[in-house]
DNA sequence: GAATAGTCTTGATGTAGATCAACGATTTTG
DNA sequence: CAAAATCGTTGATCTACATCAAGACTATTC
């Protein structure tokens, strides 16, 4: 189990030496069941989690208290939201499993230290924030194209999500509704 | 000049020290004039400047090619793109000013050591990001907000923006035409 | 495994905002 | 300062998506 997280850092990190066992030392495995939440709005994020198996959906609540899907993460995923993380603020993220779902978690302060302890989890980390911090960007622009349109990119992007993702929370991430969406399906398929 | 940064740091850092002497000397001050860009699009970020005068937007270009702004920054704010400037990749963002803008400038290089030399600096960067962050993903959310209610917030917000930015920038950053705009501040205006 | 709840689909109708066009007011440029 | 470009406004029309409703199919739950 903990080499799924090794991996990931050998990946992101390539060529750097990495202190496996401090590393291990410093994550909690942990199993949430389908529809239980990681994180809600309001609280603060005390611990990040690295997905070992299953999904998860993030959501925001917007003025009218209508659930906003801001993002799915699968395997290999981190999940917390980094600003509560670091600061220790309250979040305004809500995240929710969609799948019973297995995870490496760590606590904020371990965190804090392991950042300390080893080189090459720093530089992980680093590469992760900046990655996020882009994706988070483009997402922004894409909502300016029709539905239509961020139905293709998100199928190009990611072509299984189908298989894992319902309509309905495919459809609350594009801001539209079911019923748009399902009839978006019958021409996109037939394009 | 220099005072506008120091006293930011200060706000933002309370308590610390600051080391004043050392900081001042890694910026240099530079006038960019109306419409002139700081940041293009597949350009890699090179300087982060930090605004004394004056007023910008950012914005990212759809894939049909039309501009979106993304957000505006005033005096006291910082302009850049963290993910480029950090990791020395190309950007994705475009920043432009909206007025004759004087600001301090510092390279990618010279932040780096400026962050290892000033302990102070480092926080006060730290408190910046994690504020950056918490900003954009808002901005997501808010997207699900019919125009109407977009705008109502901005107002909130920004009060004297309509002094500072026009109605077609403005309407940009709502993504929606500055017609649509300007039939809604008809309404507003009158509720 | 029967009852219940949630999901997907399709139809009818409503609406926010886009698009196109036109004109005066303001700003920019040579 | 005159010419040209850009901006803000208003009207007419069009369209993507929302909303409401209702039936079939699929998961949960006790």
């Amino acid at each position: 189990m903990y080499n799924k997280l090794i991996d990931h850092i050998k990946q992101n990190v390539p060529g750097a030496s990495i202190e496996k066992q401090i590393i291990e030392a410093y994550f909690t495995p942990k199993i949430f069941e389908k529809k239980e939440h990681f994180l809600m709005q309001g609280y603060t994020c005390t611990r990040a989690g690295f997905v070992i198996e299953g999904c998860y959906r993030n959501y925001m609540l917007s003025t009218e208290g209508k659930e906003v899907n801001t993002g799915f993460g699968f395997e290999n995923w981190w999940l917390g939201d980094v600003s509560s993380f670091v600061n220790q603020t309250p979040t305004l993220i809500n995240t929710q499993f969609l799948e019973s779902t297995t995870l490496l978690t760590i606590t904020a302060k371990n965190h804090f230290d392991l950042l300390e302890r080893s080189q090459c989890f720093r530089e992980y980390t680093n590469k992760l924030r900046s990655k996020a911090t882009t994706a988070s960007v483009l997402k922004l622009s894409e909502l300016s194209e029709s539905a239509r349109t961020r139905y293709k990119v998100l199928l190009e992007k990611y072509p299984k999500i189908q298989q894992r993702i319902s309509q309905k929370q495919i459809a609350s991430f594009l801001q539209i509704t079911p019923e748009a969406l399902c009839r978006l399906r019958k021409f996109k398929i037939s394009e």
